[in-house]
DNA sequence: CCCAAAGAGGACTGAAATGGTACTGTTTCC
DNA sequence: GGAAACAGTACCATTTCAGTCCTCTTTGGG
């Protein structure tokens, strides 16, 4: 299982409230009772958002949180990389200090960041909108539609899944 | 940063290294030897991949292990499958026993599996063909072609990065 | 026929990361 | 001025994971 940290699970649930909720500030604490998740995370994680440019505080008396963006210009990717830091699933993304021990040795490094980029794609083509919606989406509203109605492989048989 | 574990980390290095080593059997501390990694993690996560089906092992003298399936016909969504489960990025990948204490306050359930299934997919089309090219793929090799010359959004970008 | 090489399987441990909480500021409005 | 709400930080406990070790089974060669 690719694990995702409970925090931008909770982020993206809370995000997508939010959402949801419309225009106008929403408190931590009214958040946190109507998505049934516990207050200090609930608070913890909205700090963080904040950090990450995807919210806005209003402090005092009749405070809260609102989006910062529409809902349609923030991605899945935005939220876990404000939560989480870059996306990428393994310790070469590339630009750390450390050039990976095994550098030289490990030959899979240009194709790993191939893996890294074809997630994080995924993640950015899916936005709060999508996210947002009653409705599951499907696959061919995130993904280009395929040509010639000949499907993607795979694509259509994920729809019902 | 979207966390694979280390196991399927090395897994797709190993594999990565058996699909370039070619037809025969490696030994386990061949491997290890190669890509300079520890050999009872080698040992352990070959043991493993020869339980999901895509190694296959000969034990004894002159025994080791060598691919099951040509390397393009294996992808990075199996390697990961077979050493973590089945790939999803949520508690909720729908099957469980237990459905989701929060199941019907949380009403992302159904965009969660999209989220899952998105990636899943992007992680089906990397094959270990694509990995074991001594030269980084282009997007383009994995994902379907741009239609009439117009790329995919954000697809080519992701090539020069 | 026996031994060494190699895999199979499982148990165990130490450490790190994460989920979660609490406490102490600081801002703002009434 | 006080209460409501966010900000920041420090802290703990649990879980999970990486990594190791040990024993057993299989197989081929001398």
């Amino acid at each position: 299982m690719i694990r995702l940290t409970r925090q931008a699970d909770y982020g993206i649930v809370l995000m997508t409230h939010l959402a949801r909720a419309g225009e106008g500030t929403r408190t931590a604490r009214d958040v946190a009772a109507r998505t049934h998740l516990p207050l200090p995370m609930v608070s913890k994680i909205l700090k963080a958002l904040v950090r990450g440019g995807l919210l806005e505080s209003h402090r005092g008396v009749n405070g809260g949180y609102s989006l910062s963006r529409c809902p349609e210009d923030v991605s899945v990717a935005d939220i876990i990389t404000a939560l989480e830091g870059p996306i990428g699933m393994t310790e070469c993304t590339g630009d750390e200090a450390e050039p990976c021990t095994i550098e030289h040795t490990c030959a899979v490094r240009g194709n790993w960041q191939l893996v890294n980029e074809v997630v994080r794609r995924a993640l950015e083509n899916i936005t709060l909108d999508h996210m947002a919606a009653p409705m599951p989406c499907t696959f061919d509203e995130i993904v280009a539609p395929p040509r010639q109605g000949e499907p993607l492989p795979g694509l259509s048989a994920a729809t019902q899944k």
